[in-house]
DNA sequence: ATTGTCTGATTAATCGCTTAATCAGAGATG
DNA sequence: CATCTCTGATTAAGCGATTAATCAGACAAT
């Protein structure tokens, strides 16, 4: 049984009758043909189900219809939902997705880039972990558009970041909003571009008066932070977290400590991170990065790039959304307008 | 500024003074040449940095050293490694990865393995999260090879898996290996294969007297399998979890009614989920699943397949090993030969 | 000297498609 | 009637490689 082979636009022009040009002109609307034998065509290419081959249309082209995305992200916590979103939005214009995980090895990222760029990818995305880390991988000889997704860029490239400081300024307003007057800031290291970012938020909601705590993204941390605001006089009535994991350290010491959230402290978290935020007691409310929008963004942008259109906006902020669950109180559903509206 | 066009193979016959076919000989291994002239063209591709047009290979040997990946998870906690896995296996044979996220609608999967198709991969993978969960996926007029990884496959295709069986056998072994010998085994849906697998894993290490608790696969659910198992009159000295999110909910309940891990009872968990695993107290001992060694021989065997030497062994089984935290007491690392020998 | 055999390289066809150049025929115009 | 202009289609070149077929020259054998 030896595989029949694909059915190519000779089959559809024999059997329509006519030269292969004709068919790939009205295949593509190009060209001049008179309208029946453009449906003709078409319906002879329908019923022997053809489908060009890229490969040939990608030759001509010098163009594969294909970008390359390139990630250090182990863990893929972060990576998964922005190549979800990368993926999809490039997969609606006709795009394919050619994957590359990498690590901290320069000679093998170079390897990987180019194994990509032999393939012609019509575009490069490179997408981190972390917004203030190099990746380290020489992307300058390049000469496809390349765009950063999630991690630091070059000077001057195009690159999409979370809006972590808008992110954090809607977490703190929320808390405000529920009243609470005495909120504190748990954050990350003070090295990491996200945590200042998110301090920068939660001072533009609150002033300068703002209490902030450096430390660690971990459980652990919020705990220690917990002991510590609470061996003070008057210890806070709502904290904003700056991520999900240090969320649930604190909010697991409040219990333990007998201190009722959301009743007598509100609790905001950052991230969404669902397995955290719905195991926590009880769930937490918190900011959704939007990372399948930001990928989506990334995606769109390497295309408007590779099309020659090249964008002024070097940088893209995509912003965060407030998902509210119970740790705050307030409403059990974010606010809507028209909700239950007749 | 227009862009330098890349350097063909007519490029470096032009330097080096032959003829294509030569250039193309010398550098595949092919053909009949002198070894002066061999060198002389190798060098002189070096210098001219030439790379040879995927596309136009593709489009000639009909087949184009990239294999789609098709993946449902939406989460990505347990497609991620095993993706990185593929991509780093067939990265080492020069095979890239086309990377495509399918929802449950069955019209848009159709849509992107017909992408894939036309971009002529040499073979498909298709990685789920549920190792009894149909993809919603009609590849049966497919004429590439397809493997399955950690999903359910349709009878008779390749597969690999994952040994829950085996894992769980190591899992109770090992608390029965520091003297627990009341050992219940607290898992998720019986309508969970992975969790009928695990059970079995269980029985086997501990005999048919064993004592299981299906559920579902969430912390809570470990709480109240506690609450459950200690209104007993003998409680447990072991506990065997299905998950790791299950063994953290016991864990956290075990805390709370103060009973000692592991002083009084030896808890291990299943899935080695490091934020899971490392942010319990104390941090859990755990199985690993190693997905990304699954990835990897999911990644070998299309290419196995797709070169024909079709692999008479439909069903890979990829075996767990044990992770050893603190959870149980025991070794703090796990068991090695030669450890600290002079 | 003629024929035959190797060797090392070249020529040319091919993969599946796009597209510029070409062409045949119909109808309009002088 | 000869010429010009369109129209609708075909021919052929080319994208960048691979590879079967071919070929020129060197050398050995008859």
């Amino acid at each position: 049984m030896k595989k029949p082979d694909r059915v190519t636009i000779k089959d559809v022009a024999e059997a329509a009758g006519v030269s292969t040009a004709t068919v790939s002109n009205a295949l593509n609307g190009t060209g001049r043909l008179t309208d029946e034998k453009r449906e003709a065509i078409v319906a002879a290419a329908e019923r022997l189900r053809f489908r060009p081959n890229v490969m040939a249309q990608a030759l001509i082209k010098k163009r594969s219809f294909t970008v390359g995305l390139l990630t250090d992200d182990i863990y893929g916590r972060f990576s998964f939902p922005v190549m979800k979103g990368i993926s999809e939005a490039l997969a609606e214009q006709g795009v394919s997705v050619l994957l590359s995980t990498i690590d901290d090895d320069p000679t093998r990222g170079r390897m990987h880039v180019d194994a990509l760029l032999d393939r012609q990818v019509d575009g490069l995305i490179v997408s981190g972990r972390r917004a203030d880390l190099h990746i380290p991988l020489d992307l300058l000889g390049v000469d496809v558009p390349v765009v950063y997704a999630l991690t630091a860029s070059p000077s001057g490239h195009a690159h999409v970041v979370v809006d972590d400081c808008n992110g954090s300024y809607e977490a703190t307003r929320w808390l405000h909003k529920l009243g609470r007057r005495r909120i504190v800031h748990v954050t990350g290291p003070e090295t990491h571009l996200a945590a200042r970012s998110r301090v920068d938020g939660y001072r533009q909601a609150i002033g300068e008066s703002g209490r902030v705590m450096y430390g660690v993204w971990s459980e652990l941390w919020g705990h220690d932070a917990v002991a510590a605001l609470w061996a003070e006089d008057a210890p806070p009535d709502g904290i904003s977290c700056g991520s999900d994991q240090i969320a649930r350290g604190v909010i697991d010491a409040l219990r333990e400590r007998g201190v009722k959230v959301p009743t007598d402290v509100s609790v905001v978290g950052f991230d969404n991170w669902e397995v955290v935020a719905e195991a926590t007691r009880p769930p937490l409310t918190t900011i959704d990065m939007n990372l399948k929008e930001l990928g989506k963004q990334a995606g769109l942008m390497v295309l408007a790039m590779s099309r020659g259109e090249i964008e002024p906006d070097v940088e893209r902020r995509v912003r965060c959304s407030l998902v509210v669950r119970q740790s705050c109180g307030g409403a059990s559903s974010p606010p809507r307008d028209a909700l239950g509206g007749a």
